[in-house]
DNA sequence: TTGTGTTTTATTGCCTCC
DNA sequence: GGAGGCAATAAAACACAA
């Protein structure tokens, strides 16, 4: 029976809705009035005769006469359309004449309902016998009703997600293209400290050479460490003219012509720049790499204030590991 | 008045839960 | 296996411009 609804029977729908092709549905209604289903029947019954309930089927709760008037045309069956409260002989005048018509609630069922909604929007077999009997609509028809509200209610929440996400992803564009210029910026800054830290530097070796001359003896142990150090620049003499950002020590085994070699190479331990940490795309860490420059350089995105406007670019250290040798302030 | 788009009411079939 | 929920859909009712 998977599939297949009977309306009504046993439970607390309310008696038979059969749409067009009925062979699904079962008709609870007997042609001469009489109900399949006993409570339902007594539920129905009692409320059309009795004055507790105003009606059982409001004024313009969608019904066919046809099966009322003894009509063949059509299986769409619903109990007794006349509402005690406002049909008159108008309305039983306006059934005759309009069979087969689907009738809409009235603005104030719907506003019942509405307001039923608001406080749970699923409803329980109790609650929705006590809004039928209320309303004068049939249990049915008030679950079809809080069915279809359920839905209008799903399409709207998600047009609003997709508004809320439409802006957010907005506002990340703009901080998007915001952090790259500021990158390029920083960049540009960082070729132009560069240049005059390797002039800086190329200077210092040549007047320690010069000494070195002078004296003819062993220079004083500052002077190696010094000396040293800037070695470890990677201040070949010669690769220092044709490759002026290349200023770290070719030796070294993180870098390989100028560019860090863990970036090639992820797998290995000492790859400073966890790719998982990064906020970069692989272009742009390959046009880091292309540049010479060290990736540590930049501070990861979450590490930055983007309250405050940075004044200067320059507050970032080279992780150099050889006795933090570069530190802009 | 009529054509057309939108909203509302209702059905059907499938799925899940108990 | 029955009850109820949901998605998809049909169709009537309604709104509105031409």
């Amino acid at each position: 029976m998977a599939g297949r609804r009977v309306y009504g029977g046993g439970g607390d729908d309310g008696g038979s809705i059969s749409g067009v092709s009925s062979n699904h549905s079962v008709l609870l209604q007997n042609r001469g009035g009489s109900f399949a289903s006993e409570p339902l029947s007594a539920l129905f019954l009692s409320g059309s005769s009795s004055s507790t309930s105003p009606s059982l089927l409001g004024s313009r709760s969608m019904m066919s006469f046809e099966d009322i008037r003894g009509g063949n045309g059509s299986n769409r069956s619903f109990f007794c359309p006349f509402d005690n409260e406002d049909n008159g002989d108008e309305d039983l005048d306006d059934y005759f004449h309009h069979p087969e018509k689907k009738r809409r609630l009235s603005a104030d069922q719907v506003r019942f309902l509405e307001k039923s909604f608001e406080t749970e929007n699923k409803l329980e077999p109790e609650r929705k016998v006590q809004l039928a009997k209320d309303l004068g609509l049939q249990p049915r028809q008030v679950a079809i009703w809080f069915q279809n509200r359920r839905a209008r209610w799903k399409t709207k929440q998600l047009e609003k997600d997709y508004e809320a996400l439409q802006s957010s992803y907005g506002n990340l564009k703009v901080d998007y293209e915001n952090l790259l210029k500021e990158k390029d910026s920083l960049k540009a800054e960082i070729l132009v400290l560069t240049d005059k830290l390797i002039l800086k530097d190329k200077e210092r070796s040549n007047s320690v050479v010069s000494e070195d001359d002078k004296f003819g003896e062993e220079p004083p142990q500052n002077l190696v460490d010094e000396a040293s150090k800037s070695s470890k620049l990677g201040c070949k003499q010669e690769e220092m003219s044709s490759v002026k950002s290349d200023i770290f020590d070719s030796d070294s085994p993180h870098y390989t012509d100028g560019v860090h070699s863990s970036l090639l190479d992820p797998g290995d331990s000492s790859y400073i720049f966890d790719p998982d940490q990064s906020d970069l795309s692989q272009d742009e860490e390959d046009n880091l790499g292309k540049n010479l420059l060290p990736p540590c350089i930049f501070p990861k995105l979450e590490d930055v204030d983007y309250s405050d406007p940075p004044t200067s670019s320059c507050n970032f250290v080279f992780p150099i590991d050889d006795n933090a040798l570069w530190s802009w302030s």
